[in-house]
DNA sequence: TTGAAAGCGGTACCAG
DNA sequence: CTGGTACCGCTTTCAA
């Protein structure tokens, strides 16, 4: 717990001034300190293990090179945390460093939050949450450059820009994977309306089959919610006691633990997968969708993209690196991706 | 974008120094300054929404009521970041707030995280970790009151406190509740050997079997690992094509994952759980455990708690609070939790 | 009761 | 080429 060295005393050690020091050290020596000085400072510095101190360079530049990052619940809850893991990404090879900070899910923590990572001189802020949702921007995110990652401006005229996964194609993609392996009645386990997500993949599901021209059986789709045993219920209802030849041959899910819960209803109505029906999970959750058994076909969210994308967006505007002026565009779009695995097959022959 | 009002912004508006702003509105201002000049720098307080500057208060006092939060993967894994979440109540409730740096697992970023975190100031450091590990203590943690969660020092004279799960006693309870339940004959998928909570879950496995006088058979235990899929596997090793004379009555798993799988299996082989079958998890994961169907009985890892226990053990080091002096006891343990769902019910008699 | 001044650890300007 | 000095915003001591 001794304390650190400071340039003072890299100063003495080398026989000049802080002047001297803070040159050399950073580089604008040269022309300024004489050679032999510049390699006593170096070598003090050194032999003390000096590295400045941040505080006092954020008091002085008024800048720190720290990026905040708020999130609603990111942190503690098991989703989405692939956003940040992107974000940190760029924001270290630029040269900056990410601190985080979890409200869970309490907005009325995110003003003081957000006002503790100003009072520390953050260059800029990202507001990250869990699952695509309309955020309340606060306040104090428009006295810096600020960017938004997997959440947007609830306001008409949005402030700020934000980064987002491509949810309709998304949906329409998953949809499109299904029909082209021949499947015509296709159930979509949707979620629920809580989620701006949720409509979005609806209307990819709705427009892959105008676009393919097959008709579509608005009774097929349920917003059931989110979890295993909604999953469970909804296959169950689709599929328990029906026909052959009148049940769905594909259902596509909104999520990869509705799927699991699919799995779990076929399984226990004796319905092999993907021989019987597929299941199309959405979200590509690790662990879950690579581990089921069948493995799940899922649509992956891009949420390292995101993240690097946001974080991108965020420096570039610091940096003052931005092509054209600020708020040009004010959305980005990343889209998701088809991770194709076993639980997918060919629709069944009747 | 425009710049925060200062102390001395205050001092003008209200027509004093800047000394007697500072002590006012850090409430020694009674006996120091008048009465009415009081007042007239709280009303210019109020009006200029003066808050003092963090990085200028830091610098000044070199303290910084900053808790450093390191983690090997909490924030990006899907895994338990209720850590932070718990560390987080206590620091906020104490008046210090939280910033969390993840490595992603590479350690080798752990010096640079640590040093930047102490340049910043901060006045503790706690280091969390996804799941119960041995890890090498970054050097820098001993230069400021550090804690481990979830983690312990590997080498044999360890000098920092950590606050771990009771997984001896978690395996053990377990066990008990299948025993209780009339269980003899109870299989085990154990995870694996890289994580020391295994063994653990192990051992309380052999401790329960041997207190209540139950001959245990070695060949139910299966270090299976982790995921659903290994857990499938290992199900169908244990029942698939054996009679129900022959195969165990309870399958214990050393996580929710694992007893996904197992319920997939039985779901294929037409095995009721829990009629025919005790499934039983470990973790209580949110949304997996209570979602499942049926609902998994699980032991419960105290994440919450051990991050409150942490970060309590922390600040009252920091601030000299703690009863004894530093370093008394080295460990921190927090009981598991059994919750009781629908999964496991008693043994079918045979 | 008040204000001036020093100092926390740097950087940057400027005179020598 | 060098060292002195002001300043970032705040607290604290000390003299008036």
């Amino acid at each position: 717990m001794n304390r650190k060295a400071t340039a003072l005393d890299v100063a003495k050690r080398a026989g000049v001034s802080r002047s001297a020091v803070s040159l050399v050290l950073n580089g604008r020596g040269d022309g300024n300190v004489a050679k032999e000085s510049q390699d006593r400072i170096r070598a003090a510095a050194l032999e003390l293990n000096y590295s400045p101190n941040a505080i006092a360079l954020s008091l002085r530049n008024q800048r720190s090179r720290v990026i905040g990052i708020l999130s609603d619940e990111v942190v503690v809850s098991p989703f989405d945390g692939n956003i940040i893991g992107g974000a940190d990404d760029i924001a270290r090879s630029r040269g900056f460093v990410t601190v985080v900070m979890d409200t869970e899910r309490d907005t009325a923590r995110d003003a003081s939050a957000i006002e503790t990572l100003l009072d520390r001189q953050v260059d800029g802020l990202m507001y990250v949450t869990v699952g695509l949702k309309p955020i309340e921007v606060p306040q104090g995110m428009l006295r810096v450059p600020s960017v938004l990652a997997n959440c947007y401006d609830a306001h008409p005229e949005p402030q700020l820009h934000h980064v987002i996964p491509d949810e309709l194609t998304g949906g329409r993609e998953a949809t499109e994977h299904l029909l082209q392996l021949g499947h015509r009645d296709i159930a979509l386990l949707a979620g629920s309306e809580d989620s701006p997500a949720a409509p979005l993949r609806v209307q990819g599901y709705r427009d892959a089959h105008a676009a393919a021209n097959v008709p579509l059986r608005s009774d097929r789709i349920f917003m059931a919610g989110w979890d295993i045993d909604a999953g469970y219920r909804g296959a169950m209802k689709l599929l328990d006691g029906v026909s052959a030849a009148e049940r769905p041959t594909a259902i596509m899910c909104a999520n990869d633990r509705l799927a699991v819960g699919v799995t779990l209803a076929a399984a226990r109505l004796g319905l092999r997968v993907p021989e019987d029906l597929s299941i199309m999970g959405y979200d590509d959750e690790t662990r879950i969708a690579d581990t089921m058994v069948p493995a799940l076909t899922s649509m992956a969210l891009p949420l390292r993209e995101i993240g690097r994308a946001a974080m991108t967006k965020l420096l570039d505007a610091i940096e003052g690196t931005d092509t054209a002026g600020k708020g040009t565009t004010v959305e980005t779009m990343v889209p998701c991706r088809l991770v194709t695995r076993d639980s997918t097959g060919p629709a069944p022959t009747r």
